[in-house]
Formats: structure tokens, C-alpha cells, sequence
RNA sequence: GGUGGCGUACCCAAGUGGCUAAGGGAGAGGCCUGCAAAGCCUUCAUUCGGCGGUUCGAAUCCGCCCGCCACCUCCA
């Protein structure tokens, strides 16, 4: 089946054709970790595991590769601000290591909750800045770079090709709108490659280079490490939404310009913002919700994940606890639905590959990765009267994408694990419901539910599980 | 100022010219049950922000209006 997905250079849901047959190299912007990821951020991550999972699903051999920025970036994209990393440091009382070996386990952690498949590469910036340097000198001696009071800048003059992606024009842009304009600037909307002139004390980040001590501006790890994984041409570059007119398009110029060749990358996937109830959600504005803002609130991880399930990637989602709490419903219907089904067909029969709601799904996921629709043809196939182990079969294959990790489901509780106290209960209450004492049933039932356990009635006797 | 997007039931959310407007959650009624839970069955927008227009036909296209948001600093 062939997969067409929405590529942002083109504005177009176009077929995916891929550089080498039955290949794709896919690299996804990864996190700066000077603090945690919140779970709009995460949300493009489910997103980009999604596309993975469907492209391998269809057969395609993947390299994904995601980046995990540990050094740049500044406040702003002037050459002012101060740097993320060093703010962090000073706010934990930490060095620039431990900040980002924290953070970045943090991240890992989330995305593992999530059931999000780790990237086969997952390359730190620190480990590739002789790669960044190398491309700045190939885009000096192309005359795309200039040198201006310490630092080095990219000439946007020189590509004629800037800001294609984000479909703006140089004179549209309304330079200085928000910022100052860095005065060492050719033209406002250069971008610097490399600093040696740092304005900001206990800048312990740098680097020798051909111009002096210095730490690398903060879009070019992007282009030096997909390339250094990829090649100089590869298949999908995937972000969030919000890269388009900047980092992305600064990418382009850095890459394009360096290697002379275009296009760079051939299908560009942009995922929309999670919002809250009027606002995006935002690490510099402060207050962000984490996953484990969640699991502190009691949530699995995978309601969050089930709620990204049910909207485009495309499309801002509205997130609230509402939602969520939606979500969570409905994602432990499923699971009991799966449960059930595991207990009376026992072992799944694998679909066939033509099977119709497996083609159904899949199709579903063909068409630019619409989820929310595919998720409503698993609903579909739950209700159908089709024998209980060809139903569990397709579970599976649906959850290979979904990544509910519903095959991984067990019965939490089983007789055995609850405690003495509990089950003396549960004893002395069927004996109870024998007599037809019912008040000293309800009595008991409201015991053990103050130990922590629920009693359900079933033809086969009680069924206790934890609250 | 420029650019882009959004507004579908109580909540989340598909659908972008044509059979009954997906799906989930919540809610309601029923069966079952001592009660409850689970399960099962049924139900839940003549209507898609508003007003016009195009069309045999529009939630879907066009115009205007109202409301909301994003980007043009950093940000998924």
C-alpha cells in the first residue's frame, strides 16, 4: 500500500517515494534538555512513532534518527538572550553535563512511557561539533557565510531559495517586529552559525575553532547531524509545527548551501500544537504539564497517548483534564474489551493480509496518517460478530501502530496476590450471600473496598481486583 | 501591519460537494443482578458560529460578519 502523506514544502498530500527502494531515512527534531519536555512536545513525538510505526507496518526498512540538543539556543534568535543551558545551570546549581544528562533522561523516561520506540540514532549535539564546524567551513568557502564582529553568520542574500518552505519572502518578514536586530548583521534575518563572542559569564561550553573559542549557532546541529546519519539527501524531516518559518527554513539555506545539491530533504512533516483551553502550551511561558504531571494525577501515560490517537496530527488538539479523563475511559474499555477477548478465544489468529478491516485500517493510515479515523475502524471491528480469535488477531496488528501495548495486557490481580486479609473477606461474604445475608454482604463489600479492592459477582464466583 | 489556521452534540474529534454527519467519552432507558460491577441491547446533532451567494444538491465552494488561535523572537 502505498503511503501519502502531507509534505509541507509542496502544501500537498503527495505519494512517499523514497530515495532507495523500500528505505526511509527519517530524521525528527528532538528536544533542547535544559529542562523537561512538556506534553504538547511529547505529542509530536507520538506523532513521528506513529509514522514510523505505519511506514514499517507498509513494509519500508526505517532509520530514524532524532537529535538531542544539548548545547545553544538562546532566548531569542538575536545574538542576545541568554542561553538555555546556562540558565538552567544557574537555576539548578548545576554544570552544563549534569543539566543535560538529567533532561535528557527525563525525556527518554516520558517517551518510554509513552510507548514511544526509541530512535534507532539518537546523537547528542556536544558529539558532533566537529561536523558543525566542517559544514561552516564549506559554506565559507562557498561565500554563504560571512565573519562580523567575532561571529559568524549565514547570508540569506546568497540563497535564493530562503524561506521556500515556510512559503515567505524576505521582504514580507517583519524583521525586528519583536526583537533588535543584531547589528553585526548583514541583513536582519541572517542567522548566526558560530559565536566566539559571548556576552554571557560562565559560558562553559565551547569549543577551538577556525574562528577562535567559540560554541555553534543553534540551528546548524540539525543539518550537520541528519546528514552525518542520513546523507546528504534523505526521505522525511519531521517537527513540529512551529519550525517551519525559522529552524527549518534556516536548516534549508545551511544544507542546501553547503552541499549544493536540492532538494535536502524530500517530504517535510510538520505536527500541529496541543492546546489548552486558549493557548498553546509553552516551556517559556512557564507553567507546562509533563507526563509526569500526569502520572502524579493518576493517569497512565497511555491515556495521553490514546487522546493524541483520536485527532489528526495535522490539527491542534484541545487538551483538558475533561479530555483526558475521556480517554482514559475509553482506553480502559479497550483494554477490558482485549482482556476479555484474551480470556475466551485464547490464542490470536493473525489476519490476512488482505483481510478487509485490516486494509481498511491500514488505508486509513495511508491517507496522511489519519488516526482518528483508523482508531474508529478498531471500534468497528470490536463490535462486529466475527469469531472472538480472528477479532484479537486484528487488535494486534492495529496495535502495532496504535502502540497501546494492548497484547501486553494481564490480569493485574489474581487471586494469589491479594492479601489474606482481603480474600478471608471475600469468604466470609460468599458465605454471607449464601445465607442471603445481605446486609452483612454489603457490610463486607465495604470492607474490603476500604483495603483497596473491588468485588465483582460473576456466575464463577467473586472476581477481586485491586481499586 | 503581514501570513496561516480554527469554530461540528455536554467533552474530545473525523468528515472538505451527493446514500442515514465517523469513532470514543459522558448521559439516558432496558435486560441481567439480592444490590452493585461487568456484559449485552437501545438511545443520544433534520444539523455543522451567523448571514447571504454558487449549485439539481454544501458542514464541505465563494463573499461578508462574529468569535478564537497561531506564526512573523526562543518554542513540538
Amino acid at each position: 500500500m502505498t503511503i501519502a502523506l502531507y509534505n509541507t514544502m509542496s502544501r500537498k498530500i503527495e505519494p512517499l517515494e523514497t530515495i532507495q527502494p523500500g528505505r526511509v531515512g527519517m530524521y525528527c527534531c528532538g528536544p533542547t534538555v535544559y529542562n523537561f519536555a512538556h506534553i504538547g512536545n511529547m505529542r509530536t513525538y507520538i506523532f513521528e512513532d506513529i509514522l514510523r510505526r505505519s511506514l514499517e507496518a507498509a513494509g519500508y526498512a526505517v532509520l530514524h534518527v532524532m537529535n538531542i540538543t544539548d548545547v545553544g539556543h538562546l532566548t531569542s534568535d538575536a545574538d542576545e538572550g541568554e542561553d538555555k543551558m546556562i540558565l538552567a545551570m544557574r537555576r539548578e546549581g548545576k554544570t552544563a553535563h549534569d543539566i543535560a544528562d538529567f533532561y535528557t533522561d527525563a525525556f527518554m523516561r516520558h517517551a518510554q512511557a509513552l510507548n514511544i520506540l526509541r530512535p534507532h540514532e539518537c546523537p547528542r549535539a556536544t558529539d558532533h561539533i566537529g561536523d558543525m564546524i566542517d559544514m561552516i567551513r564549506r559554506l565559507e568557502e562557498k561565500g554563504l557565510a560571512y565573519s562580523a564582529g567575532g561571529n559568524v553568520y549565514y547570508d540569506i542574500a546568497r540563497f535564493t531559495d530562503y524561506g521556500k518552505l515556510a512559503g515567505t519572502d524576505r521582504e514580507s518578514l517583519r524583521a525586528g517586529a519583536r526583537i533588535e536586530v543584531d547589528r553585526n548583521k548583514r541583513s536582519p534575518h541572517d542567522f548566526a552559525l558560530w559565536f566566539t563572542q559571548s556576552k554571557f559569564e560562565d559560558q562553559e561550553m565551547t569549543w577551538e575553532s577556525p574562528w577562535g573559542r567559540g560554541y555553534p549557532g543553534w540551528h546548524i546541529e540539525c543539518s550537520a547531524m541528519s546528514m552525518c546519519y542520513l546523507g546528504e539527501q534523505f526521505d522525511i524531516h519531521c517537527g513540529g509545527i512551529d519550525h517551519v518559518p525559522v529552524h527549518h527554513t534556516n536548516e534549508i539555506a545551511q544544507s542546501e548551501g553547503a552541499t549544493g545539491q536540492s532538494p535536502w530533504v524530500k517530504t517535510w512533516l510538520h505536527g500541529e500544537f496541543l492546546v489548552t483551553d486558549s493557548a498553546k502550551m509553552s516551556k517559556s511561558s512557564g507553567e507546562f504539564t509533563t507526563i509526569d504531571t500526569l502520572i502524579e494525577r493518576g493517569y497512565d501515560p497511555l491515556a495521553y497517548r490514546y487522546l493524541c490517537l483520536g485527532g489528526h496530527y495535522r490539527q491542534q488538539l484541545g487538551f483538558s483534564y475533561e479530555a483526558l479523563d475521556g480517554a482514559a475511559n475509553g482506553l480502559e474499555s479497550l483494554r477490558r474489551i482485549v482482556l476479555n477477548l484474551k480470556q475466551k478465544a485464547g490464542a490470536p489468529t493473525a489476519p490476512a493480509a488482505d483481510h478487509p478491516r485490516l486494509r481498511e485500517f491500514q488505508g486509513h493510515l495511508a491517507d496522511d496518517l489519519n488516526m482518528p479515523r483508523a482508531l474508529a475502524t478498531v471500534w468497528t471491528t470490536l463490535k462486529e460478530p466475527i469469531p472472538d480469535s480472528e477479532k484479537l488477531g486484528l487488535v494486534y496488528a492495529f496495535d502495532a501502530i496504535m502502540g497501546l501495548d494492548l497484547d501486553a495486557l494481564e490480569e493485574k490481580e489474581r487471586a494469589g496476590e491479594v492479601p489474606s486479609e482481603v480474600m478471608e473477606r471475600v469468604a466470609k461474604r460468599a458465605e454471607a450471600r449464601n445465607a442471603r445475608d445481605w446486609a452483612e454482604a454489603d457490610r463486607l463489600r465495604d470492607e474490603i473496598a476500604a483495603l483497596g479492592y473491588t468485588v465483582k459477582d460473576t456466575p464463577d464466583g467473586a472476581q477481586v481486583s485491586a481499586i
